[in-house]
RNA sequence: GGGGAGAUUCCCAAGCGGCCAAAGGGAUCAGACUGUAAAUCUGACGGCGAUGCCUUCGGAGGUUCGAAUCCUCCUCUCCCCA
C-alpha cells in the first residue's frame, strides 16, 4: 500500500517507467535506493529543462533515496550524439572541472546536498586497460547499437558518424554498472542509452536499473527541444527578467507543456488551469504571468520575482519607460546619430544602426527619429531608445574637451 | 587501392562563366496589430557617413576582359567496388 503511494507520487510527470513492476519491487526492498542522473560538463551554462529529472531526483530524495549524480567527464569528450550534434570541440581539464563545479552548484538549488553523491566517469575510466575496454565493446554488436534511432538516421542519410560515437551509450550504460544504480532518469530521447545500461547491468548479473522517462521540454522557439545549441532555453543563470521575458514570449500552446514540466504545481491544479485555458475562461497571458512566476519560484525569491513582473508589464505591455535606466556619458558636442548607436551599443554596426532607424525603432525622447543621416547636438540629457527593450540615458560630458 | 558525389553568408538550402552580396526557408531584429517579448501581417537581414566602394561561396594557385560557377593541387565528408 505505501508503495503504491509512493509510486503514485514518482510517476508524477513522467511519460514512461520501465518497467513498473522492476521498480516497485525495489521500492519493495525499503532500501534507500541508488537514484542515477548523468551530466555532460560540455558548459556550464544550464537550463530549465535539465531540470526536469533533477526535480524528480530531489523529489526521491525527499523519499529517503539517494541521488547519484555522474559527471561525464569521458562522454563530454564524445559530445552526446542524440540530437544530431556534431563533433564538439575539446575542453581541456581545467575546463571540464570549472563546468563540473558550476553545474553541481546549480543542481544544489534543488537537490539535497546531504543525500546526494557525485562520481566523474574517470573514476573507472581513466585507469581502465585497452584490454578491459575491448572487452567492454564487445559485450554490444553494431546492429544493436544502430537500433538507436539518431544512429540510424545519420548514417542512413549519409552524415558523417565517427566511430567513438558508438561508444556513448555504452559508455553511459557501464556507469550505471559502476554505481549499482537501482533508476537511471533522463527525458525520453535517452531511452536507448538507460535501456542499455538495464542490459549492461544484466551482463555484470546486477538487478537492471529502472528507467523513469521524462517528456521533452519544447524551447522557447515552440518546435524544437530546449537545447543550448539551438539558443532557444531559458538558463537557470539568466537572470529573473530574463526569465519571466523568456517565458512569456512562448507561444501560448505550450503553456501547459511548462507548467507540467518546469513547475511542483499539483496534478489537480493543473487540470484546473488546463480546463480554464481550453474553453478560454482565462486570458492567456495571465496564465502564462502564473506559469512565470511558478517557474521562478524555484530560482527566485519573491521580491525579486515581483520586480520581474513589474518590469515586464510596464516595459513591454505598457512600453513605459523603466524606472532605472543605464546612464552613459558622451562628450558634449555634435554626434552622427549611427555614430551615436553604436557608441551606446545599441547597435553593432552602422548597417544594423542603420536598419533600427529605417524600422522606425530608434526613439529620442518618445520622437522617432526618421532621418539616418541626422547629427545630434548633445548638449543635455536625452533618454535613447532603440527597439522595444533598450534604454539609454544620455548625459553629456561637459568636462571633457 | 579503384570509381563516383559533395563542402555556399548564423543554420538548412538554391545557384553551376557576366543580370550574384548570391533564390527560398528557419533563426534573429524592427514595425503594425494585440490581452502577452503569444499568434498574425509587413520590412530588414556581409561591411562601410553608402545610389557607390570593400570583403565573402572549404584552402592554395591558374584560365578568362570577367569565376561561387571552368582547370590543377590540397583538406574534410558521404556513397559504391576491392
Amino acid at each position: 500500500m505505501k508503495n503504491n503511494n509512493a509510486l503514485d507520487e514518482i510517476k508524477k510527470g513522467v511519460t514512461e517507467i520501465i518497467s513498473e513492476e522492476g521498480l516497485n519491487k525495489k521500492l519493495a526492498l525499503k532500501r534507500p535506493l541508488r537514484v542515477k542522473y548523468g551530466i555532460d560538463p560540455t558548459t556550464a551554462n544550464i537550463h530549465i529543462g535539465h531540470m526536469v529529472p533533477v526535480k524528480k531526483m530531489r523529489q526521491m530524495q525527499n523519499m529517503g533515496h539517494i541521488g547519484v549524480v555522474i559527471i561525464g567527464d569521458y562522454t563530454a569528450q564524445i559530445g552526446d550524439p542524440t540530437g544530431l550534434d556534431r563533433s564538439r570541440p575539446s575542453l581541456t581539464k581545467e575546463q571540464v572541472i570549472n563546468n563540473a563545479a558550476e553545474y553541481m552548484s546549480q543542481l544544489y538549488t534543488v537537490l539535497d546536498k546531504r543525500k546526494t553523491e557525485v562520481h566523474w566517469q574517470s573514476e573507472w575510466f581513466e585507469k581502465m586497460e585497452i584490454a578491459n575496454l575491448i572487452k567492454l565493446l564487445g559485450k554490444f554488436t553494431v546492429a544493436q547499437i544502430m537500433t538507436h534511432e539518431t544512429f540510424r538516421m545519420r548514417y542512413e542519410k549519409g552524415q558523417p558518424l565517427s566511430i567513438h560515437e558508438l561508444l556513448y551509450p555504452i559508455f553511459q550504460a557501464y556507469d550505471s554498472v559502476m554505481v549499482k544504480a537501482d533508476i537511471e532518469l533522463g527525458a525520453t530521447e535517452q531511452k536507448f542509452n538507460i535501456l542499455l545500461g538495464r542490459e549492461m547491468q544484466r551482463k555484470y548479473s546486477q538487478e537492471p536499473q529502472a528507467a523513469i522517462l521524462f517528456p521533452i521540454l519544447i524551447g522557447t522557439d515552440g518546435i524544437n527541444k530546449m537545447s543550448k545549441s539551438l539558443n532557444n532555453y531559458i538558463a537557470v543563470y539568466d537572470s529573473p527578467k530574463e526569465k519571466y521575458g523568456k517565458i512569456m514570449s512562448i507561444r501560448d500552446d505550450l503553456i501547459m507543456n511548462y507548467f507540467e514540466l518546469a513547475t511542483d504545481i499539483s496534478v489537480a491544479k493543473l487540470d484546473e488551469i488546463k480546463s480554464a485555458l481550453a474553453n478560454s475562461k482565462k486570458n492567456p497571458m495571465d496564465v502564462k504571468k502564473h506559469l512565470a512566476r511558478e517557474i521562478l519560484k524555484t530560482f527566485h525569491d519573491e521580491k525579486e520575482i515581483k520586480e520581474a513582473e513589474e518590469y515586464f508589464m510596464k516595459v513591454c505591455s505598457r512600453r513605459e519607460r523603466p524606472e532605472e535606466t543605464e546612464e552613459l556619458q558622451i562628450n558634449s558636442g555634435k554626434i552622427w546619430i549611427v555614430k551615436l548607436l553604436i557608441d551606446t551599443k545599441m547597435a553593432k554596426t552602422s548597417g544594423e544602426a542603420r536598419r533600427l532607424i529605417r524600422g522606425g525603432g530608434v526613439c529620442i525622447d518618445g520622437n522617432k527619429v526618421v532621418d539616418e543621416t541626422l547629427d545630434i547636438q548633445i548638449k543635455k540629457e536625452f533618454l535613447l531608445k532603440a527597439g522595444k527593450r533598450k534604454f539609454v540615458k544620455i548625459k553629456p560630458n561637459i568636462l571633457a574637451r
